[in-house]
RNA sequence: GGCGAGGUAGCUCAGCUGGUUAGAGCGCAGGAUUCAUAAUCCUGAGGUCGCGGGUUCGGGUCCCGCUCUCGCUACCA
C-alpha cells in the first residue's frame, strides 16, 4: 500500500426502492467502513464515495403502484437510507445521489465520450411500443400469459409462478401495464457496449494480473470470461434516467447499470469538484469497491470495460466481494419482509450501533453465506463484547479509581511477565493489520479482541487486587499496563466500533485515537486523569431479543397466510368452437425414458389409438419414467409438434396442477380404449 | 445438465503456495478466583476434516469420480 498516495473506497449503490438491511450492510458497508476509518487512522489520504441508484425500471414500477412519482419514490428512500447509514456511523465522505444535476451531467459526457469515439455499436430491434401511452414498454411493463406455466400475470421478463425468466416476446397475449392495450412491436434503435471486444485485456487483467482477488470474484469472472462476452444494451426507452445525449434519442434512457457506477464518479465531483481527476485519474490512487457477489460481474467486468474504454480512468485494485448473509436460516427478502431493516435496529436497539456492527463483522459472509440469528447477536454481545472487552476495560478502570484515585500510576519496573504481556502487541497490532489490508475484518475484529483477552488474563495472573494489600508498587505497574491495554484497546476498535472507541477514549481521559500509538506501553502519561468509569456494553435479556424472534415469527406467519394458495383466477371466456378445436384423446404410454441432461423432462413414446407417437413432458419432477410405463392418460393429440431438446414432441399430456406446483395427469376413471376422445 | 462457491468439533467459522500430536470463539464438564455487568482465568471432553478412488515418502490441503447445500444459467406446448 506504500506505492498508492490515495485511497478511493467506494460501497456499492444502494438501490433507492427501499431501506437498508443487515445483508447490505454485513456485506459491503460494514466492511467498506472498517477499510475507510482503518485507512483514515493510518493517515491515508481517503475518500469514502457512496449514494443512492434512482434510476431503473423497478423504481418507476413502485412509483405507479403508489400513485406518486419515481422522483417521490426515490426522495423518500433515500433520505432513509442517507439517515439510517449516519446514525450507524458509516463514514462515507460523501453520500449523493444519481438523480443529482452533477450526475446526469457526468453521466451524459461519460457517455458521449465513448459514443464520439465509436465505442459503441447501433442495433436495431424491434420492441413493443404502446401505441395508447405512444411510448416503448420496458420488459417489466408488459405482462401476458407466462408461455411454460400459464401464468397470466407473467412479466416481460420473469414469470413469478415458476420462475423461469422470459423475454417479452415469448408473452402469449402481451398487455401494456400502463394502458392495457396490446402492445404492437416496433422498431428501435439502441447502442451496446461491445464487452467482446474488451474481453483480451481483461483476461490479461484479471486471470493473470489479478489472481490474488477473492476465489469467489475471480471464479465468478473467470466463468464470464471462459463464456464468451456479449455486447450489452446501454440505452432503453424510458422516461426516467439519465437521457440519452444524442440527437434523435428522444425517449431513450441510460440503461441504469451504465450510470449507476458512474455515480462514484459524479459523488466524488460534487465532493471535490476541484482535484477529483487526480482520485480517479491518476496511477498512484488505490481504487477499491465493495460489493456484495450480485456485482461481481458489473465491478469487475463491465465498469471496468467503460473506463478502459472511456481511456482517462484507473481500474480497480480489488473487488472485496463479500457473500450473502441469511436470517435466522432463511434468505433475506425485501419482498416478503424477511429483514432486520436498519433504521428500524436504530430506533429499536438504541445506543446500541456498535453491537450491530460488532455482531455483522465478528460473522460476516466473506468466504460463504452466512447466517445472522438473534440467539447469535445476544451471545456475541453478551459474552464477547460485555463480558470480553467491556468488563476488562471496566476492572482497570475501577481498580485504578480504587486505588489511585482515577489517576494512571506510575511504572515501577516491569517483570519477566509484564515484559511478555507487553511484547504481545506488536504482534497482534501486526494481525490486525495485515487482515484488514487484505480485507479479512472478520479475523482482524478477533484480534482486536484478543487484546481485550489478554488484559483480562494479564489480571487474572497477577490479582492485584490480593497485592494491595502488601505491595502498592506492584499495583502500580500493573495497573499502568492495564491502563495501557484499554487504550490500545480504544485505537484498535476505533475502525470496528466507533462509538464505542470514542467513549472509551473518553473514559480514558480524552487518550489517543492515533493508529501509530497501538501496542505502545505509554499512550497514557503517568497521573494522568482518568474519567469516571461507565459501562461499555449493557447485557441484552432474552426477552429483547425474544421479541424480534417473535416479529420474525409474526412475518413468517403473515406470508404463509398470503400464500395460502387460493385457485387460478378463471381466465376469459373463450368460445365453444375455440374449445371443439382441440382434440383430446385417451391414450396409453408404452415407454418412457429421462431426456438426458435435463432436470424436468420425460421423452414418452404413446399409443393414441390412431398411432403411435412420441411426447416430450415436462413431468420428471413428479413422475418418474417407470411410473409412467403403461399409464392410461389423456393428451392434447392436435397441439403443433415442436422440437424440445432436438426431440419432436407431437402432443402435449394433460396435468392437473395446483397452485403449489404439485402436478399429477389426468386419467379417464376407468380404462378405455386409446383414442377416445374427451370433451 | 452447465458454471461458480461451499460441505472441518454440539453451534458459528479459521486452516495461505501439501509436512511434526487438525485450530479459534461460543456452548459443555471440572477446578481457581472475587477487582469486575455471576463477569474472569486455568484444565478437560469432543472431529474417520461430505463419500470413494488416485498422485506422493507424506493430503482437510493437489487430481478424478460421486453426493448434499447455496447462487447464476439451460430444458418445461
Amino acid at each position: 500500500m506504500n506505492n498508492y498516495n490515495r485511497h478511493l473506497i467506494t460501497a456499492a449503490l444502494p438501490y433507492a426502492n427501499g431501506p437498508v438491511h443487515i445483508g447490505h450492510l454485513a456485506g459491503v458497508y460494514v466492511p467498506a467502513d472498517i477499510y475507510a476509518r482503518y485507512m483514515r487512522l493510518r493517515g491515508r489520504d481517503v475518500l469514502f464515495i457512496c449514494g443512492s441508484d434512482e434510476h431503473g425500471v423497478p423504481i418507476t414500477i413502485k412509483a405507479r403502484q403508489l400513485g406518486v412519482t419515481p422522483q417521490d419514490v426515490v426522495d423518500k428512500y433515500h433520505l432513509i437510507i442517507k439517515d439510517s447509514f449516519e446514525r450507524l456511523g458509516i463514514s462515507f465522505d460523501i453520500y449523493s445521489r444519481t438523480s443529482s444535476a452533477t450526475h446526469h451531467k457526468t453521466a451524459a459526457d461519460f457517455f458521449k465520450k465513448l459514443y464520439n469515439e465509436g465505442q459503441f455499436i447501433e442495433k436495431t430491434s424491434e420492441q413493443y411500443y404502446d401505441t395508447e401511452a405512444q411510448q416503448f414498454l420496458a420488459d417489466r411493463y408488459i405482462t401476458g400469459t407466462c408461455p411454460k406455466c400459464g401464468n397470466e400475470n407473467a412479466y416481460g421478463d420473469q414469470c413469478e409462478k415458476c420462475g423461469s425468466t422470459l423475454s417479452p416476446n415469448e408473452l402469449i397475449n402481451p398487455r401494456s401495464t400502463i394502458s392495457g392495450a396490446q402492445p404492437i412491436l416496433r422498431e428501435t434503435s439502441h447502442w451496446y457496449l461491445p464487452l467482446d471486444q474488451h474481453e483480451a485485456w481483461l483476461r490479461q487483467w484479471i486471470l493473470e494480473e489479478h489472481k490474488e482477488w477473492k476465489v469467489n470474484v475471480y471464479g465468478q469472472c473467470k466463468s464470464w470470461l471462459d463464456g464468451g462476452l456479449q455486447p450489452r444494451a446501454v440505452s432503453r426507452d424510458l422516461d426516467w434516467g439519465v437521457p440519452v445525449p444524442v440527437e434523435g434519442a428522444e425517449g431513450k434512457v441510460l440503461y441504469v447499470w451504465f450510470d449507476a457506477p458512474i455515480g462514484y464518479i459524479s459523488n466524488t465531483i460534487e465532493l471535490r469538484p476541484d482535484d477529483w481527476k487526480k482520485w480517479w485519474q491518476q496511477e498512484d490512487t488505490k481504487l477499491v469497491h465493495f460489493i456484495g457477489k450480485d456485482n461481481i460481474v458489473f465491478h469487475c467486468i463491465v465498469f471496468p470495460a467503460m473506463l478502459k474504454a472511456h481511456g482517462d480512468y484507473i481500474l480497480p485494485e480489488n473487488v472485496p466481494a463479500n457473500e450473502f448473509l441469511n436470517l435466522e436460516g432463511d434468505k433475506i427478502s425485501t419482498s416478503r419482509n424477511w429483514a432486520v431493516w436498519l433504521h428500524e435496529y436504530l430506533d429499536e436497539f438504541p445506543g446500541k450501533e456498535d453491537v450491530l456492527r460488532y455482531v455483522l463483522c465478528a460473522n460476516a459472509p466473506e468466504t460463504k453465506d452466512n447466517d445472522f440469528t438473534w440467539k447469535d447477536f445476544q451471545t456475541r454481545n453478551n459474552s464477547e463484547l460485555v463480558a470480553v472487552f467491556g468488563n476488562f476495560v471496566n476492572r482497570a478502570v475501577v481498580l485504578t479509581q480504587k486505588y489511585f484515585a482515577g489517576k494512571v500510576p506510575p511504572l515501577k519496573g516491569l517483570n519477566d511477565y509484564d515484559k511478555s504481556i507487553l511484547a504481545e502487541l506488536p504482534v497482534l497490532k501486526q494481525a490486525i493489520e495485515d487482515n484488514i489490508e487484505h480485507y479479512r475484518f472478520r479475523e482482524a475484529l478477533k484480534e482486536v479482541m484478543n487484546i481485550a483477552r489478554l488484559g483480562n488474563k494479564y489480571l487474572a495472573d497477577t490479582e492485584p487486587w490480593k497485592l494491595a494489600k502488601t505491595d502498592m508498587d506492584r499495583v502500580s505497574t500493573i495497573l499502568n499496563i492495564s491502563l495501557q491495554l484499554c487504550a490500545s484497546c480504544a485505537i484498535a476498535f476505533g475502525p470496528f466500533l466507533p462509538f464505542t472507541a470514542q467513549k472509551l477514549r473518553y473514559m480514558l481521559g480524552e487518550s489517543s485515537a492515533e493508529w501509530d500509538k497501538l501496542a505502545c506501553s505509554d499512550i497514557l502519561p503517568e497521573g494522568h486523569t482518568l474519567n469516571e468509569a461507565t459501562l461499555l456494553f449493557d447485557k441484552i435479556e432474552d426477552e429483547t431479543v425474544q421479541t424480534q424472534v417473535d416479529k420474525l415469527n409474526n412475518t413468517k406467519a403473515a406470508n404463509l397466510a398470503a400464500q395460502k394458495p387460493a385457485c387460478e383466477p378463471q381466465k376469459p371466456a373463450c368460445s365453444f368452437d375455440d374449445f371443439m378445436k382441440m382434440d383430446i384423446r385417451t391414450a396409453t404410454v408404452l415407454e418412457a425414458e429421462r431426456v438426458p441432461k435435463t432436470d424436468k423432462l420425460l421423452k414418452l413414446k404413446i399409443d393414441t389409438g390412431m398411432d403411435t407417437r412420441t411426447i416430450v413432458s415436462g413431468i420428471a419432477e413428479y413422475y418418474s419414467p417407470e411410473q409412467m410405463l403403461g399409464q392410461q392418460i389423456c393428451i392434447l393429440a392436435n397441439l403443433e409438434p415442436r422440437k424440445i431438446k432436438g426431440i419432436e414432441s407431437q402432443g402435449m399430456i394433460l396435468m392437473a396442477k395446483e397452485t403449489n406446483g404439485k402436478m399429477r395427469f389426468i386419467r379417464p376413471e376407468e380404462t378405455l380404449g386409446n383414442g377416445a376422445t374427451v370433451s
